[in-house]
Order: structure tokens, then sequence, then C-alpha cells
DNA sequence: AATAATCTCAGTCAAAAGTCTGAGGAGGAC
DNA sequence: GTCCTCCTCAGACTTTTGACTGAGATTATT
């Protein structure tokens, strides 16, 4: 028995390509073609494919919302976004969301097939832009803008922190002995230097550079 | 000219083996091999290779520390980690220190040429196990505690957003033209379904859930 | 010894945030 | 129609936040 596909796209024309040459597979098994997310919804629990091979950008449901209830509903289904150069995007979403792999249209059919192979076995396979994008996600922000957190000083660094974890000046003072005043003092010094308007940018502005653990 | 490797491994035997099979092609030319990293920084420096296939665990200096060194000083160099681990302890911190691809020392060698090959062209490349880890460590957190999310209604995640982005609630009355008024009973209600006590702890629960593009 | 930075605290105020109660209108569900 | 949810707004009120000024104590620097 081969892997089960679904094809989901909303252009004909890939749909009869990506039959073409998968079909020439013999692991490989077509069991339908939808051309939206909606109706990939009700194939999958019609059809109960190994493998959904989905498009991002299409009428009625998205690719990303697709893949999102899809998981929700039927976990052990295996999506493999196929998408175009232009929607990168998409690439986190549709990762978040729960892909197993990712492509580009103007990928080499064997590696497609490849793809849906390891997809098939749980294995991730992604196009190495969007491996690029998922490790620049991962590596950017962090020793990037980090500048002005510089200036704080040992004590408004942990009275940041103390911030970042959502307590009010209240609490703070009494978890790090100080009078609430005193507080007040460190958190309006803290703004002034990460040239922020109030508490909620600052833990905001500490999270997106992930200054400290719990971010 | 084919691409110019440089070997960096402890063992013996290893090094061996790759020499072995990597020079079976012909666009690879193994130009040199060392033991640590240490010696791989001064390598670099002499013999200016393509690609650096590395080791992690090396005496004096191991491969992480090693491939931060030289990507510093010579950012133009490709970093293979050729490791025999694939957990997350080594995986990480291997592509955050610059990595540009990841394999496993059970590779197959065809897998492996391709790697380098990719990786001369500055295209990532990495282990199912590695790409695996990576997901995962973008997606944690994310499709966890989304529970209480759902309880919001469409205008009130609207004002999540607008709060995660660090407005006042006078400008998110401003932008959403509302009176500050309903924006103020909006982030009650907020406040109350998320189960929090300020908008700083709704911005930090929405940031840490990935909520919105912004985070 | 003198300067500068840091940490601490206080008082005063204004502004912002958040709670609570109540309520009208719009739209969908039954 | 009726029920229900959502979105909207208001008034009254308390709490929290943050700005600004001023100042004593400690510590490191020069």
């Amino acid at each position: 028995m081969g892997i089960k596909v679904l094809l989901v796209d909303d252009h004909l024309v890939v749909l009869r390509g990506l039959r073409f040459f998968l079909s020439t597979q013999e692991d490989i098994e077509i069991i339908g073609e939808v051309e939206n997310g909606e109706a990939a919804m009700k194939a999958v629990e019609e059809q109960k494919p190994d493998i959904v091979l989905m498009d991002l950008m299409m009428p009625v449901m998205d690719g990303v919302e697709a893949t999102k209830r899809l998981k929700e509903s039927h976990p052990e289904v295996k999506v493999v976004i196929l998408s175009s150069f232009s929607d990168q995007d998409h690439v986190i979403p549709a990762l978040q969301a729960g892909a197993t792999g990712y492509q580009l249209k103007d990928v080499e059919p064997d590696v497609l097939v490849e793809t849906i192979r390891k997809a098939a076995k749980g294995e991730k396979y992604l196009h190495p832009k969007a491996t690029d994008l998922l490790m620049s996600e991962m590596t950017s922000d962090v020793s990037k803008e980090t500048a002005l957190i510089h200036d704080l000083t040992k004590r408004e660094k942990e009275v940041l922190e103390q911030i970042t974890l959502g307590k009010s000046n209240k609490e703070i003072s009494n978890d790090l002995y100080i009078t609430e005043k005193t507080v007040k003092t460190h958190v309006s010094h803290i703004l002034s230097k990460l040239e922020v308007h109030d508490r909620t940018q600052a833990a905001i502005y500490a999270m997106k550079n992930r200054l400290f653990e719990s971010s």
C-alpha cells in the first residue's frame, strides 16, 4: 500500500502537474484533489489521507488556517506546504500551524517526492529558504538591538526583569525588599533609558530582545 | 576549481573516513585536516577554505565556540557541523553560533556531499532531527496554553493586539475609532478572560504564546 | 580628597488604568 | 418574535502608574 496523498491547490494546472509526476512513483497514491482549505477538511474526513500536499494562497480558506484546523481535528495527518516564492511571510505561520514539510513550487520532482516520503515517516523536510527563515527567526533579535539595555544599571535590569514577569510596583518592592517609591524611581529611569512610555512597552522591548530567561 | 573543505575532528578514523569518500567527489577538494577548534582557526586563516566540516565534541576548543569565532573573523566561510548528537543542547547552540549545515555522523555519504554543496552555495541543509528541534523550539509554548484566547471575541483580540504594540487606551481608541470608555470595557474583559491583572501581563501572555505577527 | 554613579527614599501631582453598574442597538440563533 | 452575544458608550470611583524635585548613603573612580 502506497502513501495516500491529497492534493490541495486552487490552480488546475498545478493539480494536473502534481498528479502527473507524483503518479509515476510506485509508493505514492493520489487519492483526491480539491481546490481550497474548506474542501480539504471534508476530503480528509472522508478519505483519510496520509499526506496533504497543500498550497498556501487559496480562496475560501487559506493554507495556514486549513493546516491549523487539520492538525486540530486530525493530528495524525501530515501536511506538506507547497508554496510559491512570493509568500515567504507565511513560512513561519505555516510551520507554527503544524506543517511537517515546506517546499517551493520550483522544487525538483524527486525532492518533492523525497519530502513526501520523509513526511510520511514523520520526518521534517524543508526547503533551504524555509530553514533559513526559521534560523534567522531564532537568532535574530537576540543579539540585535540590545544597545539601549547597556545603559541600564544592575538594579534597573533586575527591576525590568520583574516587569517582564508581569509584577506591579508593589509586588516588585516586596520581592526586592525596597519601597514602592524606590521601584517607581527605577521604573522611571528604565522607561527613559529604553525610550519607551510605559511598563508595557518596556516589557515588550525586553521580550522581543530576549533579555531574560523568561522570554 | 572544487569546493575547498577543511576537516576538523579529533578522531583520526573519522578524518580518514571523511577524506576517503569526499575525495571521490570531483568538485570537492580536501585542503586540510586538523583536530581541534583552535587549530581550525589557524588553518582557516592560512588556507581560506570554502567549507569547514566540523565535529562538535573536541578538546581544546569545541565546535560551538570554534564556529562562533570563525563566523566573527571569517563570515564568508561556511561551517557544516558533523556531530553524533541530535539533541537540542547541541543543535540549537551550534545553529545560533552560525552553522550553515548540521548532519549526524550516520549520514549517507551522498547526503553529506549534498549538504556541503548546498552550504557552498549558502543554502542551509539540516538533518531532519535538527530541523525538528528547530521547529519545536519555535513552536513550543505556541500551541500550548492558547485555550484562554479562544474565549476572546473578535474585537477583543483586536484590542489585545493593539496592547501588544504598546499602545495606550487613548491611542487604541483613536486607531479603532471607538471611545476610550469602550476600549476600557474591552480591556477589562480581556484581563478577566485571560485571567491576568493588567495590560502588561496581557501583553506578555500574548507574546509568549505568539498570538500575533509582531511577537 | 573629590567626583561621579548608583541605590535608596519621600512628597506632590497628573495621568492612565481598571472596576462596576447600567444600558441601547445590531445581528445571529432558535 | 425572543433569546443571546457582541459592540458600543457613560458615570462614578479606586488604584496604579509615572513625572518631577530633592536628598542622604554607599561605592567606585580618578
